[in-house]
DNA sequence: GTTAAATAACGTAAAAATACGTTATTATTA
DNA sequence: TAATAATAACGTATTTTTACGTTATTTAAC
């Protein structure tokens, strides 16, 4: 899977959460100053080039929407974080969120008592 | 702190674990075929420019060091990444680990315990 | 209906990343 | 030491990303 880029991935992160859309839906959720109707367009044209999102065409206008979940982006992603900066150990993930990450160990004990039996492996 | 790209990362990882060296040293580390040293050369510039690593000039050589730890990065980019795709909770996080990521809730309990006191915040 | 404003995608300019050829200096060897 | 090979950084070509101007179509106003 390609990697997003800074810019991407933000629009991305409007695609995603309105799910399907036209480039002004994704305008109407930027903060002022908004960007040129073209700017957002052509990024938005690069993640389909990419093969991050897809569209389809009412009349003359494109509603996009995502065809690779953030879900998984966001799975993948964490694989790769872990693969280059935790010795592809998800253990040492945990210990560094516990020890470097200010997360109380009773709360994620609590989490972990949550979750149902079946999922336990 | 600015992102790197794919290539970037890449050589950065070689630099991080060689901790001071020249391009020579870099390529050294490649598997074969061996890119151009122009190549790495400027992508250690770009490395450079963008504030990840410094260089010692060695008679006409330059030694290429790091200015941004591997951990500094990595712990950098865990931050964005549960900002970004763990609605900025580290305990979603965790959840998440155990429930996709087929890490034995049994083994997270075991690290937190062998977590010293003074670390538990 | 005709004009004006809003909104669409497209093409392309500008900046950044990627990748290497070129040239200069150093080291090797005959 | 002269010729050759190896190795250096630099400059630059190519590709990709970022960013908008332009033009075409649609909508709104009169």
């Amino acid at each position: 899977m390609k990697k997003l880029t800074k810019t991407g991935e933000e629009i991305m992160h409007i695609i995603w959460q309105l799910n399907r859309c036209t480039v002004s839906d994704i305008i109407q959720q930027l903060g002022s100053p908004k960007p040129p109707h073209s700017t957002i367009s052509s990024i938005v044209r690069i993640l389909e080039k990419k093969g991050f999102v897809d569209h389809k065409a009412y009349g003359r206008t494109y509603e996009y929407f995502p065809i690779i979940s953030k879900k998984n982006y966001g799975k993948t992603s964490l694989q790769q974080l872990v693969s280059n900066y935790f010795e592809g150990s998800m253990d040492r993930l945990v210990s560094h969120i516990v020890e470097e990450e200010k997360v109380d160990v009773e709360a994620i004990k609590k989490i972990l008592d949550e979750i149902p039996d079946e999922e336990w492996k």
